[in-house]
DNA sequence: GCACTCCTGACCAAGAAGGTCAGGAAAGTC
DNA sequence: GACTTTCCTGACCTTCTTGGTCAGGAGTGC
């Protein structure tokens, strides 16, 4: 239930390439620069991006990186599994394929309910929204909750 | 962004706790039957919720496991907590802890909202809801959107 | 041809995941 | 007091993941 250090890196690079928008490639090395990443990892990082569709580069000078699709169409959700993998799957198995026995039977109705809260999430704010910092109504409520922000 | 074996585990061997009730402890190897988890392994998971005030258990014959506190007093989270630790981290360090630069700074809330979502699950669904399969309205508004049920 | 930048695979150290093994220490029973 | 039962604990193990680094190759633009 934890966030890695790929997947913030990967969402803060896709941002900063968001806010670049149409003025060109942006190189690696000012990505990394912005958002204080170490370059090679980064690197391997954006090569995944580009994989899934998300990003789209070119080498030489002149080259660097941009947004395969405009930003308020890219979420954070598709980062996210990007270079993560499925989100909230369970033993490495997405919870809906599991069979739960005895007096956990409705266990996968939780799993799921898990994974469905995370998706209302992740795949309603868009990268445009993270640069603009207008944020979805259901981010901005969930914010407003004083008790979101204290720890656990 | 994933649930561990262990945190799995843990969850439903508490949920057979809950379902024996007052009946007396119950045998690690019970537990390790009814819901096929291997007992030495599970024996560990049980010793960490026991340090954590979830359960108690006595040695020698007769003896056993039971929870600390009634059912309905101990939710999914905490276990998730006891053998997992905190829930949503980003990068091993709470969200709310984290100074987000350039681009990026709308990031925060993004991840304070999904540890937010996670929390509105996971606290809210005890063990006495999960036997009984009465789960709280979160839960089953969640679920019952047939969306929620497919793989992305 | 040369500089620039991405692309790729190999490697690496540390830690976590998912266990197993062996023995010790209480609790109850005879 | 001996014996059985069951929890308690630490050591160990293998495999995978995390979070990187290194070295070189391959397009691109001038």
């Amino acid at each position: 239930m934890r966030v890695s250090a790929k997947a913030d890196y990967a969402v803060r690079a896709a941002a900063e390439l968001a806010a670049a928008g149409n003025g060109g490639p942006v190189k690696g090395e000012r990505l990394a620069e912005a958002q204080d990443i170490p370059l090679q990892f980064l690197e391997h990082i954006l090569l995944e991006l580009k994989h899934h569709g998300i990003v789209r580069a070119r080498r030489g000078a002149k080259g660097g990186y941009w947004l395969a699709r405009p930003a308020d169409e890219v979420t954070v959700a598709e980062i996210v599994r990007a270079v993560e993998g499925p989100i909230a799957h369970v033993q490495s198995t997405p919870p809906e394929a599991i069979e739960y026995r005895g007096n956990a039977e409705h266990l996968k109705d939780v799993w799921i309910a898990v994974r469905a809260s995370l998706r209302n999430v992740l795949e309603e704010v868009t990268l445009a929204d993270l640069v603009s910092g207008e944020l979805p109504s259901v981010v901005s409520d969930l914010v407003a909750d004083p008790d979101a922000w204290v720890a656990r």
